[in-house]
DNA sequence: GTGGTCTAGACCACG
DNA sequence: GTGGTCTAGACCACT
């Protein structure tokens, strides 16, 4: 379910939480759906449980989880504002990466292009 | 012509790499131009001439400027090809992003509207 | 009468516990009146007796409520004094807050408002 | 400049957290000013560097500093917007109190003498 | 020197 | 068994 990339120059706490946060925005992890403890998902990657703890504590503080002591952390319930904000921030890089993409000399027909291409491996 | 931000979180080393790359890639300096010399720059901003040392470094493994020893750091000539790779690497940022809309629920009048937009303070 | 929320981040047997200590505090249950049996609770509930007895034990040493060995557990015969004491104690709380909001910059007609206004969703 | 009390429930993190922010909030701590370094303070308090650290990641979530690799930690500069939503929660807090109180019995008369109250240690 | 991340292992509260 | 906190000590990037 989750994959570490040691490659990855992000930290592995972050990569754990943008995997879950991902999953929860995405409607594959539903709200109230229980994520593995903490000790079990440490075993399962290799890594310290403290790792994950960290991972848990960010993704409690960006509204993706709850925690309840002794009982396990929990998808929100609130998890679909969450993805109506996710989607407004993302709009504001798209524009801001237009602004750039002009000033080095984009046309507006590439700018359709790129928006609208799948995302092919090459290019 | 470089102004460094002590509350920005970037190093020191970065803001100065970035502001001559901007600089460069949007054709204020020309090839060939050659920069302020390691020692007059850092007096200039009161900083070590090291991070300066570190920042033309780092402009040169960009392949933004080449260094002439005893001479100086002066601007590449190949700064138009730059220009097209970081075109193309904005290009694939924005593919990317609109992939990660689509995901989150966006359509494509949406993607169009952000692309086409101002980069207007608020929204 | 008792309603369990997993999804609130306080434990469970201080949910039971708060919830009995406000129906007792505002009259609803009447001193001496006996509480559901520990087992009868849990099965209602669908939760471990042991919460149910921890939550039985906090509200004995709140003073809420008194232990009959054998017989059950009832309201406290002291639950006015118990009220009077809470009503001290919140308004110490306010005096506290008031004290950090004006360290903050509020002013004594913002207190006022704040005091006599009704608990709006909204501002 | 800041102590900590072991018979405090809070976690000495959040101790050590909530002070910065409270000199911040009330003007003691300037915008920019550098606040001491995570060792020398680990060492002054005799806790661990790691739980000074963690206090400074919640201050700089918190936006109430910001933290710049390698020259260290300072006050936010936008420090008085985090003063005037401090002020509407804490003001939303008293309401809720206020709620409290009257369903406890409190006269309109009792919430006006609190809320004007000096902050004297007995009643 | 600075802050940021990770591991290892301990202790506590909750169920 | 669960999550939350703290300590100890290591390594890295940045100045």
């Amino acid at each position: 379910m989750i994959q570490i990339d040691f490659r990855d120059p992000r930290p592995i706490y972050e990569q754990v939480a943008d995997k879950f946060e991902e999953l929860a925005l995405h409607g594959v992890l539903q709200p109230d759906t229980q994520l593995p403890s903490v000790r079990q998902l440490a075993m399962e990657l290799s890594i310290n449980p403290n790792t994950i703890q960290r991972a848990y504590s960010e993704l409690e503080r960006r509204g993706v989880i709850y925690a309840a002591k002794g009982r396990g952390n929990f998808i929100s319930d609130s998890i679909d504002n969450l993805r109506g904000r996710r989607l407004e921030e993302t709009g504001r890089q798209i524009t801001a990466l237009a602004e750039t993409a002009r000033a080095l000399g984009a046309t507006e027909a590439q700018l359709e292009d790129w928006i609208h291409r799948k995302g092919d491996s090459d290019t």
